[in-house]
Formats: structure tokens, sequence, C-alpha cells
DNA sequence: GGTTTTCTAAACCTTTAGATTTAGATAAAT
DNA sequence: ATTTATCTAAATCTAAAGGTTTAGAAAACC
């Protein structure tokens, strides 16, 4: 949780140098928030926030240089507890989303009224997520194309219903790669067991070997029990 | 876009036959909406949207019988513009996250109040997503958290860059769960060398059989060359 | 009460898979 | 020119996987 004593700690990046005074000065007077360091450079911001650990990084995400999805990894790959907003021009549904599969803590258009921006700062330094309802709901359906397409492969006619609970545990342990005698072992019956268990699952999934059946298994939707 | 001179057409499923009478109800005497049909079992609710082709489906998405889940899934299959709005008791991030994937365009807490129903249909119906910000902050968590997973395994040290190209097209086909002979026949090889260049590959990922060999390549992002 | 399903397990056998060593041919690199 | 990497392939071996049949016990289903 954070700590309100403290003031919350900000790095800026943004290729646009007026656009990153603007910003400073509207943070310095809207709110008390501590603007630790800005740079117009995408690589120079990753120094920033190793140097700095700053709680909150608001980042332009059109940028040259190296581009600001990568600069969102780079900044996630470094463990901190620091949390990015992206800031763009565009409600593009693509960048939203590869935004915040990066690990973004939020998403703010350019466009929108500077009081908004400071209100992004304070939900994500609390620690919620801060996405605009029009850029959520470009958001989900983006996710929700993106995985209907994924699991439309995953279905179809599935096999793998016909399993009886016992089988389901032993293609589970198929499917970590563990062989008969571990399996045997683990689920303390015989390894001779084991072998009709996967005997009667290689005729159900109409295969002739593990590799197959693990196959099966992992593009047909397999789930593990736990 | 939504035909306001049109009644929005309402299916109800839900297995507590006295939730169901309570939402029905609520929305005659909340709202204008047409219940055309409620039922207590999931197959019949799927019956029901293949013959109302209502604009929204209210369903409860903790059911025995055939779960929400899969029922959501079913009439997304059916291809027609009807949109599913799940019920829930619970906030579990893992069951929100299914469901959004699945296709439901909202997600609804049981505990809210009434009129926040009344809402949620109103805001599908016109084209958006409806997810209270405590869930949808949770979806977020929980998309980040295994989109990241998911993208950290298909990066970091990579065993598989220390492969030859050969070796490479030997592992495409064992991902593929062919045997040696046959390997070898596509390549045009024989199979002793397969066998070699197979050690090789178990060395370099650092495992011992043709599953883990297959699992890790999956798990690491293997892309095939074709 | 009889039937079916599921889980268990053995015996017996065949076929792959995997481990190890050795080695020739070629091509690229220093 | 000679090391190094890669691809090829054989021989030999052990261990594991897979196929088939048979069968007892318990639970579930009619």
């Amino acid at each position: 949780m954070r700590d309100f004593n403290k003031k919350l700690r900000v790095v800026l990046i943004d290729d646009n140098a007026n656009h990153l005074r603007g910003i400073k000065e509207l943070i310095n007077i809207e709110s008390s928030y501590d603007v630790v360091g800005t740079t117009t450079s995408a690589n120079l911001g990753i120094n920033l926030v190793k140097k700095y650990h700053p709680d909150i990084v608001l980042m332009d995400i059109n940028m040259p240089e190296k581009d600001g999805l990568q600069t969102i990894e780079a900044i996630a790959k470094l463990g901190l507890s620091t949390k990015v907003i992206a800031l763009s021009g565009y409600d593009d549904s693509d960048l939203i989303y590869r935004a915040m599969k990066l690990g973004a803590k939020g998403y703010v258009l350019k466009t929108m009224a500077s009081v908004k921006l400071i209100n992004a700062i304070e939900e994500v330094a609390a620690g919620k997520i801060y996405l605009p309802s029009v850029l959520a709901t470009r958001f989900f359906e983006y996710f929700q194309t993106t995985a209907i397409e994924e699991t439309k492969a995953a279905e179809g006619e599935n096999l793998l219903t016909s399993l009886t609970s016992r089988e389901n545990e032993v293609l589970e342990l198929l499917t970590e790669g563990i062989n008969y005698k571990s399996i045997a072992g683990k689920l303390i019956i015989s390894e001779t067991t084991v072998k009709t268990h996967v005997n009667n699952i290689f005729q159900k999934l109409q295969v002739n070997d593990r590799t197959n059946a693990v196959l099966y298994a992992l593009s047909h939707g397999f789930k593990t029990t736990k």
C-alpha cells in the first residue's frame, strides 16, 4: 500500500520536449508529486528508472529510437515496483492491448483533460489499473477477438471428454513429461496399471504414443485438475 | 446500433428458480425490457437462445449440469448477435477472465445493487462492455500475470537458440509427434543419424526424452520454419 | 440381481527410444 | 593449414514404451 506521507516520485519520458515541459508543469501545479527526472530518450529513461526507482513512469509510447512498447518491457523486466502509465495520441486497440500485456498499469490519451492525468497517477499508485472506459472497451474487444481465435482451434469434437477421472490424472502427469515409473509412484499404483491406463488413453484419443497424446491434450484445452 | 423503438429481448438462465423469478420481476418493474424466456437449465437455455435470438442473455455461471462457462461458449458459437452477461456470486479473477475470454460482454456480481443490473444490460446492449471497476482491476491483474508468464517463458535464456539448423528441423518433426523412422524418411537421412541429432538436442535442451523436448520447445516459443 | 463401468494388476511379448562410442566428409573459421 | 562445427552414420547396448490378453474387486446403473 502507498505511504501517503511520502511524495510520489515520478519520471517522465516523452520525445517531444515541449510536451515534456508541459506535463511537468501540470504535475507541479496540480499535484504534490515529485518529478525526479525527465528525458526525451527512451534509453536514458530506462537509466533514470534504474537510478531513482520511481513510483510512476509516465511514458509516451509513440517514440522513434526504441519504441514505447519495448521500453515498457525493459522497465517491467527490472522487477521494481515502478508502475508504468502509457501516454498515447491514439486509441488504437492493438497498441493498448500490447501495452497492457507488457505490464502497463494505465493508458491515458493525450487529448484527455489534464485532470484525468493526475487522476490516473493517483489510481495507479494506489495499485489500481487506469483505463478510461472508451479504451477499456477497445481493449476488451481486441482481447476477445484475439482470445476467441486462439480457443477456436482448441475445440471442436473433443475426445478428452471421454476420459475417466483416473485417466485424466494419468494424462496430466504425462503432459508433465513424467515416465511410467514415476507416475506409478505418484499415484501409488503399479507400473502395469499405469500402462493399462495409458493404453486406454491412447485408444480414446486415437493416438499411438505419449508424445501425440500430450500434443492432443495441449491443443485441445486440456486443463489440469489442480 | 441499438434500435430504441424495439424493446430489448432478454433470456434468463439461472439454476436457482427463486433467483430467476426475482430477476424477472426486477426487470419488469425497473425497465421496459421483454423477458422472452427463463430457465433453470443450461441446455434448455441454449435452446431458448436458438429459438428467440434475444439481444441479451443473463446467465448465472455457477451452475451444475453444464457449467456456465461452457454455456457462454456454446452461445458464442451460434454466431448470433446475442450478448451474454455473466452473473456470479464471486469476484474470482480466473472466472472473470475465462468468461470474458469466451465472449461474455459483461460480468455482474449478484451482491450488487439491482439498479446496476439494468445499467449493465443497457450498456452491453449499446455495444459496450460492462465490468464494475473492482472486477475490471481483477481482470487486468489476471490478464497481466498470465500474459507476462507466457512471454517470460517465450524469452529469457532460451536454449533453443543453441540448436543448429538441422537440429531445428529434427525438433520440428519431433513436435509433430513423428517417430524416428519417419523423420529419417522425411529428411532423407538414416535413422541412426536422426538419433544422433535427437541426442544432441536433448543435451542442448537439458532433457532426457522426446516428450520433455517437445514440451520445452512449445513452452519456449519454438517456431516452425515453414 | 445382474450388468456395466472403472480401477486395479499381472504375464508376455515386440518395438521404439535413448545412451555411448567411434568416425568419415565437408565447410567455415582463425 | 589446421582447428572447429556440422552433418552424416554405424555398432552396440539398456531401458522404456507400447500391444494384448486376462482377471479380480468395487461402485454405479437398470
